[in-house]
DNA sequence: AATGACGTTATGCATGGACATAATTTTCCT
DNA sequence: AGGAAAATTATGTCCATGCATAACGTCATT
């Protein structure tokens, strides 16, 4: 068995003494200097375990008044944001999307506000269906901001989905996503093949490059769709 | 205006770079030493903020083949799991919560599968409302493994909620998170105060303490509710 | 008793050097 | 030509040390 590195030692001993209660939550625990004078090794390699623990929220850390078990954990679950053909594939389905309307236009109000622009702008409306194995798997409508993203109107989108071709072409500094529940329209049901009134898992996602928003999109996922994680 | 730290000067660079165009997705950036040299730091100065952009899934690197630009970036969202109290408190309402039914009791057959537990155990099956501004916002069913904390037996569950007084005193080294959207029942609908079909954002849990599943919990939360998450 | 200055202390970060590890490239042998 | 062995190289980790910074405690002053 090959032998993990002392910092990921470090890690796991200290998350044995927390969830074995040898330091229960609120607990002070020692400081930097013992921890490496008793697990013999050099400071820094000790920073490194307490910093990954602290990022994760197990422990809570501040200069001069030490590390403490944490006593109501903010756990950090990780999501992971993957092209959704990637998902599909992974399942060892067939990946196949489907355009249904391109239109060149104003955005609404709503949209507005979302993208924080005061203003009107020339935007892009896409709606389009993600199948796997030909079945429905995601219903989307997208806005995509045409000043940050001129390129698009060239875009063959029966080849490439927006998504892809923004995340392969537009790394983006940031965004923000809503997770929700709703309850499919008449319309949605049908694209989704369900039936009307049917929950919904909803992701709304909204992109920009620093100042300057670039796409928002509302993906409903047919019924079944579970997210999930590990924390 | 204090400045900031090399190490996050170096990756706000880095990601202007990238966002910029400087460097495409698939570029192979520079060698750290290169950086370190260009930057006039140590080498442990750049890898910290390389890592940090690759652990979000910026950047791809591998030994010897040198850093890349993500080409289709896997991007990591972090979501904060907090105690439902918190989460209300925050937003300026009052918490409260009430205990609808407390069973001791064995698991059925689902829930054994979920908890990983091949033979019959000792539960407690908990179901209660939390509650905001007394509206309800998240009911919750919940089983407990009695073997993992005999205590919860003492536990007041009125003063306390369930989740809160496993946080507090078992923290748990692992779980894993399932996020979903289901109509509600006739029965869920009266304790949220909603209409029977109306869809549900759900988020079910499952906690580990090594090898010993402690709690496994079923969460439906209350129309409007939204997770919100930034990456 | 409240306030403010100051020393102490634990974490946060940086440095420069080193060795380890993985993967590519080159060389050498068959 | 084909394949094995060795050199190369970029990242991964570690160490010992040092300074920076935030915050707690103490003690003197108002």
């Amino acid at each position: 068995m090959p032998e993990p590195h002392p910092w990921q030692t470090i890690r796991h001993e200290v998350i044995r003494r927390i969830s074995e209660r040898i330091w229960p939550p609120g607990t002070l625990i020692p400081s930097e200097h013992e921890l490496a004078r008793e697990f013999g090794c050099a400071r820094a390699t000790v920073n490194r375990a307490l910093r990954e623990l602290a990022d994760g929220g197990l422990l809570d850390r501040r200069r001069k008044a030490g590390t403490r078990v944490a006593v109501a954990p903010v756990r950090k679950a990780k999501l992971d944001i993957n092209v959704i053909r990637f998902d599909v594939e992974r399942r060892g389905a067939s990946y196949r999307h489907s355009l249904i309307e391109r239109r060149r236009t104003s955005p609404t109000e709503p949209v507005r506000s979302r993208l924080k622009l005061g203003h009107a702008a020339d935007m892009l409306y896409l709606r389009a269906l993600h199948l796997a194995d030909e079945h429905p798997c995601i219903y989307e409508e997208r806005w995509i901001h045409l000043a940050a993203a001129p390129e698009m109107l060239e875009v063959d989108l029966d080849t490439i989905s927006a998504n892809e071709w923004l995340v392969r072409n537009l790394p983006f500094s940031s965004g923000d996503i809503a997770l929700s529940a709703a309850n499919a329209s008449a319309r949605e049901a049908a694209l989704l093949e369900t039936s009307q009134g049917q929950a919904l898992f909803v992701v709304e996602r909204t992109t920009w490059q620093g100042e300057c928003p670039i796409t928002s999109v509302r993906m409903l996922h047919a019924p079944g769709f579970r997210m999930r994680t590990t924390l």
